[in-house]
DNA sequence: CTGAAAGCGCTTACAG
DNA sequence: CTGAAAGCGCTTACAG
């Protein structure tokens, strides 16, 4: 029982060298040793099972190869952004600690107490992480703490966020093209009133403000159309209520693009309350793919974002930053492209079949 | 740029102590000081700003407050459970750092190949993880690792699996209670011939054979009857399939109990191709209450399992053997209750309508 | 090409 | 009640 593990100097003995011709060697600092006493010290560490602790080398040289993720698993969208950070972090030799605040329940509306996200992001920075991974809600939030962290070098990736004034390197949809495919879709199939619909407004929605003024611009610059807008006022308010008055009156519109699958769902019942057919009466687009979109009925036509790839991209740029000491050139914006994916939701305005 | 964070040595000289004096203050270790100097080294620290190189302590204790969780967040109730181990590590100030292998999509039928399992381990052991939490498949694909991480005193809990011989502690739901409420449902609606259906088989899905054998035994207590299983054969075997040919012929089920929510939608999709109506034809009952069986329709009846509860009682537990080394004590198998959730996807038996 | 020595930032017997 | 000293398991100038 309780079997300690071997230490280097175990090696060191073993392989009969030094411990600092050991300890270099095993870092891969074996420049200037002899081939046959590099082959001794790896066997003996071979042999012997030993492996590098890393809470000391860490201390020492700063480099824990730990990173610091902020990001709740809400939806399949942000499992997928989590597993492609895994996935790259992995492949580096980067372990990332993911955490998140609050219940998975009242998640998009999220407003935690600050306190505890500073507990939570000293936790990690005692565990010397070299750097963070943000979601929009967390980045808004202790946005003002990025100076600090800045001056002990630890920095920054968000995603899906953007501030006036760039503040860290952010990765996130390509809105401009991934809208104008919406666009282009509802136009071709001959709507002329289209509405948008976004969630609860949030100062960390940056993403559906984009969304919805890209969104807006594709449809006016390509069919000179203006959009009919519902957005759904402040947090509170009754995401059906608002939905189904802009589905109602006789200049209802005949597509409705939805800021997110969550809320293409929400257009569906609302269309359900009112009586009106999905796509027969009204086309609806979301967006994300989020995992239940395929199983809608009818199918959502949806636009298919990359979040592993965003993901990825985040914690390369991250790792970039970290090990090229990158820290001083100017914050990027790294954009990933999206699909449109044509299901069962969108038809010719009806108007047209008159 | 590059600030240095405040060492003890600078609280130390500030309080005008030595620095072992502010050391032990500093880990509550202060009975045998005045109280005039313990004030002096907190406020000292305060000011500072001091926090603690947990690299350093972890090193030299032992206790890096840090444990590893190898859970995916596979769906809700998964995603639920880590909510749950979050929290209650929060509370006792520790750090979970979640990993998992593979994609979302491929998650259910796992092997992802041993190896890169154990990189994910020793990546934790590395770090000095504490314990270990376990998502049925990988505890069970490393599970003969279990030994030589006792022989660290490192302990492992895990959720919904179960050996023969138990090899850790364990925490997973009331099956036999929760069972017995379904059948006792089923029962009271006079149902007669009942089925079960189940995922895929796969070694490491013990709580799926648990849940069907008192199942069954609750049925025949309760009624005297015999179920009728269909068991989803081996990996690849075509899950739609076999639920059809379940629910055909003239003898078929008029209820069928779901494994999990995720077969139930499989049992609502044969029932549609099979022209069955969900609950007229045939009642449906699920297990786990995942995110979307309340927006299922009809909507799903299921048992609501209480994640949150079990990923804070596998915390616990876990931090219980680490902290009281309480390592001796024989293994635990902790269980949580579940609720029969009623919603529109059970009926009275047809028969009976007669 | 290799090793002895100092040091990372703390903790903990031990001595007063 | 408090401090000087050794030590945790490594890394890294520095010296040969």
């Amino acid at each position: 029982m309780a079997e300690r593990s071997p230490r280097l100097k175990d090696v060191a003995e073993l392989a009969n060298v030094s411990l600092s011709a050991a300890s270099r060697i095993l870092r891969g600092d074996d420049g200037r040793f002899g081939e046959e006493t590099c082959r001794r010290v790896r066997e003996a560490s071979q042999k012997l099972g030993w492996r590098r602790n890393l809470l000391v080398s860490g201390m020492q040289t700063g480099k824990t190869s730990t990173i610091g993720v902020m990001i709740p698993p809400y939806d399949s969208f942000w499992v997928s952004v989590l597993t492609g950070i895994h996935a790259k972090c992995a492949e580096a030799d980067y372990l990332p600690i993911t955490v998140w605040l609050g219940d998975l329940d009242h998640m998009p509306l999220f407003d935690a107490p600050e306190e505890e996200g500073l507990r939570l992001i000293n936790r990690m920075l005692d565990r010397r992480v070299e750097g963070f991974i943000l979601w929009p809600p967390f980045g808004m939030a202790y946005s003002h703490h990025f100076p600090e962290l800045r001056d002990h070098t630890v920095p920054v990736v968000m995603i899906d966020h953007h501030t006036d004034e760039p503040i860290s390197d952010t990765v996130a949809t390509n809105e401009e093209h991934a809208t104008r495919l919406v666009a282009r879709h509802l136009i071709d199939l001959r709507h002329k009133r289209i509405g948008f619909v976004s969630s609860p407004e949030a100062p960390s929605k940056t993403w559906a403000v984009e969304r919805q003024n890209h969104f807006a611009r594709a449809i006016e610059s390509l069919s000179g159309g203006r959009l009919v807008v519902a957005r759904v006022g402040p947090e509170g308010t009754d995401e059906l209520v608002v939905v189904k008055k802009l589905l109602s009156g006789p200049d209802r519109p005949t597509a409705v693009f939805a800021a997110t699958d969550h809320e293409a769902a929400s257009v569906y019942r609302a269309a359900a309350e009112l009586g009106l057919r999905v796509p027969n009466d009204l086309s609806v687009v979301g967006f994300a793919d989020l995992d239940f979109a395929s199983s809608m009925s009818p199918a959502l036509t949806t636009v298919r974002q990359r979040p592993r790839e965003i993901g990825a991209r985040a914690a390369t740029l991250l790792l970039e930053r970290i090990t090229k000491q990158a820290s001083e050139g100017p914050y990027l914006d790294a954009r990933v492209e999206a699909d449109l994916v044509l299901r069962d939701s969108t038809a010719p305005a009806p108007d047209t079949l008159r």
